[in-house]
DNA sequence: TGTTCCATGTAATAAGTTACATGATTTA
DNA sequence: TAAATCATGTAACTTATTACATGGAACA
């Protein structure tokens, strides 16, 4: 149920539904993700709804776009939404239910192959992080507890994801040499028998 | 997609919807749920599909139980799944899509009470895991290196989830201290104008 | 005697994914 | 001239949630 606050929230700022998936790619897919074919047909939904209200503008470079506003009542769900306290015991993390099953694999040459391919992911990742701040931090210098209020809660949602995708990076660093040990241990185990 | 890929994860050993549900609880609902009113049709289709097997049980204690183990053709389907590499990009946080739009909220102590209120939370799961750990460590000498390879995967994802939980009540507390601030600022300049 | 646990499910609805369809404009 | 970007959508399908239905056993 979180899309449509989702869609609240951006669209204090009118919007098209492409608009909308762009600013999915930039900062919202990090924790929540949605298909242009799920937002163009809730975004008419939430306009029946009440919520949102629309016009048709021209645009110069393309086809004509239909920009989203919310309304009153949009607002007013958003903000029970806010004060309904965080949603928490609903995420979803799948390349950690891969790794909870990693055991079902024979070689642990496979189990540790995956994890170097995690490890690889999220090194990426953090770098992709790291130089979106940096870029943000010298072309505005209200960064970061000088912006307006906005921006400064994409930035908490930024700063803690530095620090969890850095976790992340060590704790696959960690897991590697674990079961590299006891890789080792069990080839001794295995020549002694 | 994830839920059937779980399920095969889980009957490795002969179990019950019901069962299942458990197993969701102890562990894996840290990174995923399931309702049972998903998992019992998931299961007979599975079984449609031929990635799975059941025979009913009688119980000492209540109704007779179901219970499901995986197929040759499940085995397969899981190992593919693993095989895959590391499935990222489909994170679902709900509570940092709030976060990110507390700035909606007209007074900072709304956004301070909700930061508040995450970080409470975030604590008492620390403490969870902590407890959990403890348990597992005093009642299984192995724990956590010598485990059996099962329960060592399993350790490994808890091991992400004490660095992770400590990195969001760290967070909770910066954030705070931020809010708090921002909040004095904008006082200051509002008896200056 | 009421609540929780054990145990299985169905029905209705909502949310989300994948594939398809269209067509202009801009860049390589 | 082929690909990418801009822009909107529909159709078919899968996945997930909420509500409902049943009933015995254990516990407080």
């Amino acid at each position: 149920m979180s899309l449509r606050h989702i869609l609240l929230g951006i669209l204090s700022e009118p919007q098209s539904g492409y608009d909308i998936k762009n600013r999915f790619a930039q900062s919202l897919q990090h924790f929540w993700r949605a298909e242009l074919s799920q937002i163009y047909p809730l975004l008419q939904k939430m306009e029946n709804e009440g919520l949102l209200t629309s016009k048709e503008l021209a645009s110069s470079i393309g086809p004509p776009r239909r920009v989203y506003k919310r309304a009153a009542k949009g607002r007013r769900e958003l903000l029970a939404w806010l004060a309904g306290g965080p949603k928490l015991g609903e995420e979803r993390i799948a390349y950690l239910a891969q790794v909870y099953f990693l055991g079902n694999l024979r070689n642990p040459d496979q189990a540790i192959k995956f994890m170097q391919d995690l490890r690889d992911h999220m090194a990426e990742w953090l770098k992709s992080l790291e130089a979106a701040e940096g870029k943000w931090r010298t072309h505005d210098r209200r960064y970061p507890d000088d912006l307006p209020d906005d921006e400064f809660f994409a930035q908490l949602t930024l700063s803690l994801g530095l620090k969890k995708v850095k976790a992340n990076v060590d704790w696959c660093d960690e897991s590697i040499k674990r079961i590299r040990t006891r890789k080792l241990a069990e080839s001794k185990s295995a020549k002694i028998a």
